[in-house]
DNA sequence: TGACGCATACCGACTAGTTGGTATGTTGAC
DNA sequence: GTCAACATACCAACTAGTCGGTATGCGTCA
């Protein structure tokens, strides 16, 4: 079924350059802008080689939007020696630390390729739209996860009235504090203004479970 | 000099409409996705009043986020009764409630133009950057105003320990929030997700007031 | 008054290059 | 031999941009 062959030793295949090369130079010129040829030509590979992997560029979006995962998955809620903090509520204002820390250098560099291959693509490519989404919702649902273990553990200090916060309400405004974030560090040409925000985000979430913000 | 000739009386002309017809389909489909000879089309315009009136597609684009930035100055911070509030913090407050009022129906309608424009040519034109640059930091500038008049009138009661906000940092911050919460919708396919947002923002900007948000 | 000269506004066929995708190999492990 | 994993050559459609031409408005001078 989906037997894994052996692959040459040491070489990576073909597959996996082709979607590295796709989220770099998506990162870079957006999902439209870049061309097949020149993701092939990035990952030194033939065209033969992308549609034998792909059916079309989009499934190879959607594929990339999985990888994406992947690697974010690694990077930020597992791999990092603080995700093993005992108090929930300190994972996420260390996850908020460590997500302003990641900002720095070129924008194609720190910015999230979900986030700008579904800005392009969400009313012309329902693959896309819902390969991009389900990115999105699942690094949301992982850290509404320690969200949720914080309010149980230390309450919402100060709530919204009437209303009331979800742990995925807030995972989800983490993500659009980013994702705006990026935005603006894309049109100022630097990441100052983006790690600002995140110090917004990060005084928000602070008042929130009523914890001072250190200096 | 800037003399401007006659223009056939109740014809609108074709720059005016070219400007039109590409903030809607660069909204729909992004920029670079959107073809020189589809904004014609959309227009009812020949591609030869198309590069008669812009230099490239490129120019376009720089004119479209000027026209962009004068549309939103007036129907967000001109036209809307509210904006006479006497209390700038009330401005403030209505003027989040305002954005999230305008978030309904399609993406493509309520997203924003340079925004969406700036992800895809932030690294490939700089033309393009600092044409969207522009009119984000010219809708902050505006909102500053008022932030600043109701941080003199009232005062932050819940300040960043040791770093303290600007009225400019904090207007950028509402921009970001609602840049977010646009690519969260556009991913969703539905507004809802970027509403929540906006009430966490109107939560966050009524924290630092220490006003209490409304039911 | 009118007609001349020039500028602006617009038209649409054309081009050179690029696009995503296909058809047909070749190679090497099992 | 078979099949996955590539490579090479190719194509029709589309791309931004060009160019020669037309239609019309307006100031000027007879």
């Amino acid at each position: 079924m989906n037997a894994i062959r052996n692959i040459p030793a040491g070489k990576p295949n073909a597959r996996a350059k082709l979607l590295d090369a796709a989220i770099k130079l998506v990162r870079h010129s957006g999902f439209s802008a870049t061309s097949v040829d020149q993701i092939c030509a990035e990952a030194k590979v033939t065209k033969g080689a992308f549609f034998h992997h792909f059916a079309s560029k989009e499934a190879l979006g959607a594929a990339a939007a999985k990888a994406w995962t992947e690697r974010a998955e690694q990077l930020i809620f597992t791999l990092p020696e603080w995700t093993r903090m005992p108090d929930p509520l300190d994972r996420l204002l260390t996850h908020i630390d460590f997500r302003a820390a990641m900002i720095e250098g070129s924008a194609e560099d720190f910015t999230c390729f979900v986030g700008t291959m579904v800005q392009e693509s969400f009313a012309s490519s329902d693959i896309l739209r819902e390969a991009s989404d389900a990115s999105l919702t699942a690094y949301a649902e992982r850290l509404a996860e320690d969200i949720e273990a914080a309010i149980d553990q230390h309450g919402i200090v100060n709530n919204i009235a009437g209303g009331g916060i979800s742990a995925l309400s807030l995972a989800y405004h983490v993500q659009a504090v980013l994702q705006g974030a990026f935005i603006l560090a894309k049109a100022k040409g630097s990441p100052e203004i983006a790690r600002d925000n995140i110090r917004h985000l990060k005084h928000y979430v602070s008042l929130l479970f009523g914890k001072e913000t250190g200096s």
